[in-house]
DNA sequence: GCCAACGTTGGC
DNA sequence: GCCAACGTTGGC
């Protein structure tokens, strides 16, 4: 099993969002980045757990837990003509673009703020969301790396 | 709103 | 294939 951070801006979609859902699950679709798009695609697995993270807000940090649900699959939002993540170069029969869905595991008291995660980084031994220009949307995490975080937010 | 950092585009 | 211009991301 793998781990993931997945960001997400809170005024777009936040983890309250899904937290609210009845089926308190949700598609993660409109990934428009090909390093991306490969994760999405061929790494994430079914039950892979991902750090939630909250980014373009107050308090960017990590805000829960969330799992894989459903592995790749094509992004149908790519499809639809006038849908703001439409693109014209990818079609049904050769989708460009793939989406997973994730299901609400936790949502942590308190979250790991970004100042925590700075402040414990020589810990974290280079958490990619760290590294200075990431731009990633999902990012690798290791076994590790999941660990010492977790140790943060208990 | 600013700006650094990065990805993408397109002319050559 | 190079690279400048442009758009986007995301913390501050």
């Amino acid at each position: 099993m793998k781990y993931w951070l997945m960001k997400s801006e809170p005024s777009v979609f936040g983890i309250d969002t899904l937290a609210r859902a009845r089926s308190k699950r949700t598609g993660w679709d409109g990934v428009r980045n090909y390093q991306v798009r490969n994760m999405l695609r061929d790494e994430m697995k079914k039950g892979d757990l991902a750090f939630f993270y909250h980014s373009s807000c107050e308090e960017p940090g990590i805000y829960g837990i969330v799992r894989i649900a459903k592995e790749g699959h094509p992004d149908p939002t790519a499809f639809e003509h006038g849908h703001p993540h439409h693109d014209p170069k990818s079609s049904p029969a050769t989708p460009t673009w793939y989406m997973v869905e994730v299901e609400l595991v936790e949502k942590f008291a308190l979250p790991i703020t970004l100042k925590t995660l700075k402040a414990n980084a020589d810990t974290l031994d280079e958490l990619l969301i760290l590294r200075r220009g990431n731009r990633l949307s999902i990012t690798p995490v290791t076994a590790s790396q999941w660990k010492k975080v977790l140790k943060l937010a208990r």
